[in-house]
DNA sequence: ATGAGGTGAGAAATCGTTTCCATAGAGTCA
DNA sequence: TGACTCTATGGAAACGATTTCTCACCTCAT
């Protein structure tokens, strides 16, 4: 593989000159480029980036770091493709790691994406106050949090307004005739599942409804835990006739939990997931959801993400994106 | 971000010897150590792998690359699990991109990877004769092609058993008494789709059904097109009783196509498709398909790398897993 | 007491860039 | 013509590690 050195020596002129070629930066005059850039060519020159990010510090690196919780989870697939088309327009490269929603897990990767220097980092954070995170954004790494928030209000977010969304769903069960209206919630921690709660809550304070504590359960938001929190409030001696689930994975399991049963949705038990499905609309019955908007929410942490790089002195932003209530057969 | 030669300063000795106790190669006497992990600890010192890899041509740099075509398809998110999993294990960090099967999109990444020296490269080729991983191959540069297989004997593969997962799905589909059985291929120059047809022709074949063409449509593995080339096919003169599907999305498109029709499955179409799908129980119906074991193939494809890392001069390896055909009802 | 041999640690080279500083040569102007 | 400014280019330092070479010092045997 070709160096700067091996191209300068072939082009008989100083690395300094091939350097200011590549980086078209100060004037080299047209003949020398063209003696440069046709050695280029021939030995299939390419810089080194490793070299380049050794030595640049200030610089670009055209390379950002993205953890998500769970690549599986299509939601967070979704926003991987926002985050990564905006990259890819701009040049960047993204180191994409899988943080299992373990802490340790995400402070290995956190230690990678500072070691391997990083322009920037987008993640959901595993938790509100995740001290390795904001360890990371105080020593200098320009963070965008997506999805969930940060118990801090310097760094740039991009979120969708869970509470919202949750509320509107939950009325509209109300709307339909439900009373005995089921909460599974998302895990513990995370301001999502809060926001979704307590829009939850809300809705059911609105018209007064009593909330009952029987009737909600909290998940870890995987598939086999909707499934068998559904079995729980199914057992409960009486049973919700609705169910709001908080994430879409453990929706799918609700809905695989209620088949078990040998019961119909909607007439048995009528249900609305948080988070839209690609396949949503082939489902026993078609799901009716709130949709996230998963592919903004990702170009628009990678958009934030790239205009600090270009003035790291900017205030903290923070963008909430509107979910959408989308009616389908199951409620 | 403290450096090796702030150690050194601060624990009185020279940078070698840190970095001596950093790799802990050859003999520190302990007290020297001691000394240098306390200051160590003290500056939360941690090496920088852009210069350590930089300098250290020959060595691990616990990196690898995975170049997917589309992250949102479950299959691919399941393979990068397995190759995720183990890298961590290996404490290798996973660079992980988005090739959205585009042979240029591809192209920038694989630069990507050779100018971030990678230790290795995991993709499913995008094409049968990919020029440019043949080049990157060539280059010295390990590369494990998965799923897909290159034209080419001399780079390690992971793949599964096309040919014999499509035989045993048609094979079925014709036990149970089926004798218009459509075929939607996938896209073509991929080994995967070619095997698959091949598996969908000789099944038939081998009871000496006749190989309609006007059955056999070619898609380009996304939903959409399952579903229009479904519309098709149900458009013909004489349509099919039943659909083999090449890929998961596909199927999924086509299950969504038959809805929009009114027509029931396996009723008026019986359905099989290819991979698995995590919510493939809660579609309406149940899916029946041909799984891969995705997990395995990327676990296997990530210890591929790491054994040919150790051992650069092994002969070329091909695993060829097993799919397993997984009845559900919509057949 | 002296030389051999072993061992721990420092000095310096190296990886491939970028970038600051120096300089040669050309052009400009009085 | 000499002083002065440009400008294109070269030289060399720096980035932060690894690694080779070298050396000082200690031990032990002769």
């Amino acid at each position: 593989m070709p160096s700067l050195t091996d191209v300068a020596r072939r082009a008989k002129v100083s690395i300094a000159t091939v350097s200011r070629v590549i980086n078209n930066s100060e004037k080299v005059v047209p003949e020398t480029r063209a003696i440069v850039q046709r050695v280029m060519e021939e030995l299939g020159y390419q810089p080194n980036r490793v070299a380049r990010r050794l030595r640049q510090k200030g610089g670009r690196r055209h390379l950002l770091g993205l953890i998500l919780p769970d690549i599986q989870n299509p939601f967070f697939a979704e926003v991987a493709r926002g985050v990564e088309d905006v990259a890819y327009a701009n040049q960047f490269a993204v180191l994409l790691c899988n943080s299992d929603e373990n802490l340790k897990k995400e402070a290995f990767y956190l230690d990678v994406m500072r070691a391997e220097s990083v322009d920037g980092v987008i993640l959901p954070p595993i938790a509100e106050r995740d001290s390795a995170v904001l360890k990371l954004a105080q020593s200098g790494m320009p963070v965008v949090s997506v999805d969930r928030a940060l118990n801090s209000t310097t760094i740039d977010t991009v979120e969708v307004d869970n509470f919202q969304g949750a509320f509107e769903a939950v009325e509209h069960l109300i709307k339909i005739g439900h009373k005995r209206i089921g909460l599974i919630a998302g895990r513990a921690n995370l301001s999502t599942s809060r926001d979704r709660r307590r829009g939850y809550e809300e809705a059911l304070a609105a018209v007064r409804l009593p909330l009952r504590p029987e009737l909600v359960r909290v998940g870890d938001n995987k598939q086999a835990s909707g499934g068998t929190l559904t079995e729980e409030l199914l057992n409960e001696p009486s049973p919700p006739t609705a169910l709001f689930v908080s994430n879409n994975l453990m929706a799918v399991g609700a809905l695989e939990a209620i088949h078990r049963r040998k019961l119909k949705v909607p007439d048995d038990v009528a249900l609305i997931g948080f988070d839209d499905l690609p396949w949503a609309e082939a489902l026993d019955p078609p799901l009716t959801v709130v949709r996230q908007p998963a592919y903004e929410v990702g170009r628009a942490a990678a958009e934030m993400l790239l205009k600090r790089l270009g003035n790291p002195d900017l205030p903290a932003a923070w963008l909430r994106l509107r979910p959408r209530l989308i009616l389908r057969k199951s409620c």
